[in-house]
DNA sequence: TTTATTTGTTAGATGAATCTAACTTTGTAG
DNA sequence: CTACAAAGTTAGATTCATCTAACAAATAAA
């Protein structure tokens, strides 16, 4: 059995582990707002039970086990901001904090239920991958908008940071998954852009905006 | 702030309340299934926080606030069932332990989205009433089936018991909320009763059967 | 009205999850 | 190649929720 704080170390690990290949005690300590000792044990607890590899000093790392479990719990997540926004009709910035909880909740039938009245998706509303029924995930190659060059038009697919603030300031601007987006000009100085998309008149975007809008 | 376990103990001090008058260390142990010191201290701690008034010896009782906490429980378990019958097409004998678990998420909106989309409900799928917004319940003055005399024909709104095992002998009789029962004649032995309904050929009730469900 | 049974309480132990303080290892900047 | 900073570990304490064993009070039976 993986309790519900076992489950939040595994899901945060499995995340950190996406991006940046390795990943620490101290990291892994930052993104859960818990002390360094405290995960410290921890992961001697998770390595009792096979779910993480663990030696002192060492990065850390997922058992195929605990990538497993892991990637399931991002699943049951993800699934439920789905349903949050496409059948209970919240706001992309209003799900993340009930999805947090709901992925604890033991019952594969409710999560499948979800999955079919969502009509199986592949990705949650900030546009991030959904894995699969063995917790498996991939990540698409977008790129990050920051690399697209002046007149190319591009189709806003993902965020990468999912704050409510951030959310909020992309709502504020009507930029939403699916925008068409044409890069009108880049400052070469800042990186800043100029962009131009249907539903609204034209906006700069800062390169910290930009790096975090994944597109194809 | 209230902890999910303290949740649990308000919410079952609350059912048993609703019955029998007096409810006791023991009683509650038992419901809970968790053993008596167990109960006792918490019963401390949540005399601490205003919410039980308890002396020892003496028959537990919930506070104003304790009530209404434990009114908000009940409701959101209970919208949760029918959101789950009505929306996500589950079963009446599938929910309970589901809505044991999501009726301690954090999230008025969540709940009250629930609330709109299914309507305002004013009772849950095994006819059990729904408190209102102030934690407030009231049961409606139903017979039960065992007060029926011959020829009488009666509508059944509740069960008594939400038990899997109930609930699936009920499934398997064809007898569900709203269904018009007759009662064709009352065995005065055993008090076991021959009834009729529609959609299904007539059926012997034995008493513990007949004094679970409510009608009117 | 004694005695036995049920109910309730106290005391003390355990395991999970957290923390702070102190120490150690690793890696980097002079 | 030291020395300092950052990252990681150990030790020990705390709080919550639980248990068992032993004792006490209230109730029901004899
Ligand atoms: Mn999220
Ligand atoms: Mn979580
Ligand atoms: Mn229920
Ligand atoms: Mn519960």
């Amino acid at each position: 059995m993986v309790s519900y704080t076992e489950e939040n170390y595994l899901k945060s690990l499995f995340l950190l582990s996406q991006g940046s290949g390795e990943v620490g005690v101290n990291e892994l300590s930052q993104h859960l707002g818990i002390k360094m000792p405290t995960v410290n044990s921890m992961m001697k607890k998770l390595r009792e039970k096979k779910l993480v590899v663990y030696e002192a000093y060492k990065p850390l790392k997922l058992t195929a086990r605990g990538k497993k479990e892991a990637g399931l719990i991002v699943r049951k997540h993800r699934l439920t901001e789905m349903f949050l926004v496409d059948i209970m009709g919240f706001t992309w910035d209003k799900v993340h904090e009930i999805a947090e909880q709901i992925e604890h909740i033991a019952s594969p039938e409710f999560f499948d239920r979800m999955d079919s009245m969502l009509g199986h998706p592949t990705v949650d509303p900030h546009g991030s991958p959904i894995p699969d029924k063995n917790g498996n995930l991939v990540w698409k190659q977008y790129r990050s908008l920051l690399e697209v060059t002046a007149g190319e038009t591009v189709k806003l697919c993902a965020v990468i940071n999912s704050s409510d603030e951030f959310l909020r300031f992309l709502n504020a601007r009507n930029l939403q998954l699916g925008t068409k987006i044409k890069v009108v000009s880049v400052e070469s100085f800042d990186q800043s852009m100029r962009v131009s998309y249907t539903g609204h008149s034209d906006e700069m975007l800062s390169k910290i905006v930009c790096e975090k809008l994944l597109v194809e």
